[in-house]
This record gives structure tokens, C-alpha cells and sequence, in this order.
DNA sequence: AACCATACATAATAATCTTATGTATAATTG
DNA sequence: CAATTATACATAAGATTATTATGTATGGTT
């Protein structure tokens, strides 16, 4: 797990980078990938989750959909239009970002593929 | 320039970082480095910098010298003993990081060196 | 029966940053 | 030489974003 502050600002392009990778997802879904992909080293809360989906939602980046799996609820989310332009921005943002920090850190641009 | 979300949760690390390469910088001086390191895209704000730095003297992870070029004051920051341990520790999860979200958004765990 | 996993949600609080403002000296430029 | 820009510190109000705690409810496992 790492310190919080660090994690602090890529939830919410977390989340678009899967909804871009996976079509829809419901949130539940998104902490558990996010935790066997990062193999538990980031653990998205449900108090940061949730209100980052409703925002998203008001803002128009995604829309929502809510099945019933027996007598449960599941709300699935899913990039708009709009929101797939939004999330090719971030994802690009970020990805230059992150070469930014090698720089910074590591003192190398890097390489994007190996 | 990065949205300012990403930059969120950064600006300590930088910092230790730049202490343990440099020995010691005032305030304005990590500001321009940081500019000059990233071609402009971060740009640390003082409203963000000074609060940090003095937080970062009251947990005794630096201390503070002043100097006088002419008329004007200089705040020389530099690591405290505590202050390189917790730095070299700090640095390691930021690149551990750094991988982690390489993994996310990339696909690749990425080569430390070319 | 108790516990853990699934699945949503919100509210109080904390941490961190932006934006605005303030003070002052030194250098540059029109 | 007056105005502007750069250097150099600092703080305070407000915004953003996350943590922590709590709540509700179903379903599976021990």
C-alpha cells in the first residue's frame, strides 16, 4: 500500500482508463480490479469511489445503468461520447505525466515500450 | 501544464528529492529547478511550496539557514539525518509507484534503464 | 448462527492545493 | 528614470479531494 497523499488525483483517471479498457463496469467491479491489478498496492475506498462516479455522471462522462443480480443492485457505469474524448485527453495527460516524474526520479525519459 | 490533480500529492517527494541531489535550496530556487527539469509543465506554486516546507521543518526532516545576498533573505533548506532516511524511503515508494501506475496505464512494468 | 463478501450510499473531518494578497529588494527595459 | 519584471519570503480564505466512519441490505461460507 502506499502512503495516500501519492495516490492523491489518478482516481479519477483510473477510472476512465478502465471504463475505456472494459466498456461498462459497476463500482464494486473497479475496486477489486484495481486491487488484483496493482496487486493490492492501491485499494480504492468506497467513500473516494462512489462520489467520483457521481460527479462523473453529473459532468456527463459517463452514464449509468443498473441491473439486478437476484435482489441486489449493481450500477454499471459507461463512457459517453463526450467522455470517451475526455478520457483519451487524461490518459494522454497522464502517460506524459508519468514519463515527467521518470525524469524526475528516475533521471530517464524511459521508454514507452521495452 | 498538468492539471493541477495530478500534481496533487507530488510536491513533498519532489522536494526530498531534490534536497538529496543538491544538499540544500531555498524556496525560489527548487520553483525554477522544478521548471527547468520539467520544461515548464509543473510549475509548484509558492501558496503550496512554503506551507510544505516549513511543515517539513516542524517533523524535523530539514533545517533551515538563512543567508543574506546584499539586503535580501535567502532560507537554505537542508535533510536532517532523519530527513535522508525518510527521503530514500519516500523516493523508493515514488518509483515503486511510478511502475505500479506504468502497469495501469501502459501495460508494462516498464525497464529502470534503457 | 456468525462472519465475510458483495453492493450501494453519505456525512464529518482531514489533508493538500489554488488563488489572492502582502512585503520588500534588485535588475532590466523602454 | 519610471515602470516592469524577477527575486524572495510569507500567510489566509476557499476549493478539491480523500479518509474514516457509518448506514442499509443481500448472499455465500463455516
Amino acid at each position: 500500500m502506499y502512503s495516500s497523499e501519492l495516490i492523491r488525483g489518478t482516481l479519477k483517471t483510473i477510472v476512465l482508463k478502465l471504463l475505456k479498457d472494459e466498456g461498462k463496469m459497476y463500482g464494486y467491479e473497479i475496486t477489486a480490479r484495481v486491487r488484483e491489478l496493482t496487486d493490492g498496492k492501491i485499494e480504492i475506498t468506497e467513500g473516494a469511489l462512489y462520489p467520483t462516479l457521481h460527479a462523473l455522471e453529473a459532468d456527463g462522462i459517463v452514464t449509468t445503468e443498473t441491473m439486478h443480480i437476484g435482489r441486489r443492485v449493481r450500477k454499471y457505469y459507461k463512457l459517453t461520447a463526450e467522455g470517451r474524448a475526455n478520457a483519451k485527453r487524461k490518459l494522454s495527460e497522464m502517460t506524459d505525466f508519468l514519463n515527467t516524474m521518470r525524469i524526475l526520479f528516475e533521471g530517464t525519459a524511459g521508454l514507452k515500450h521495452a
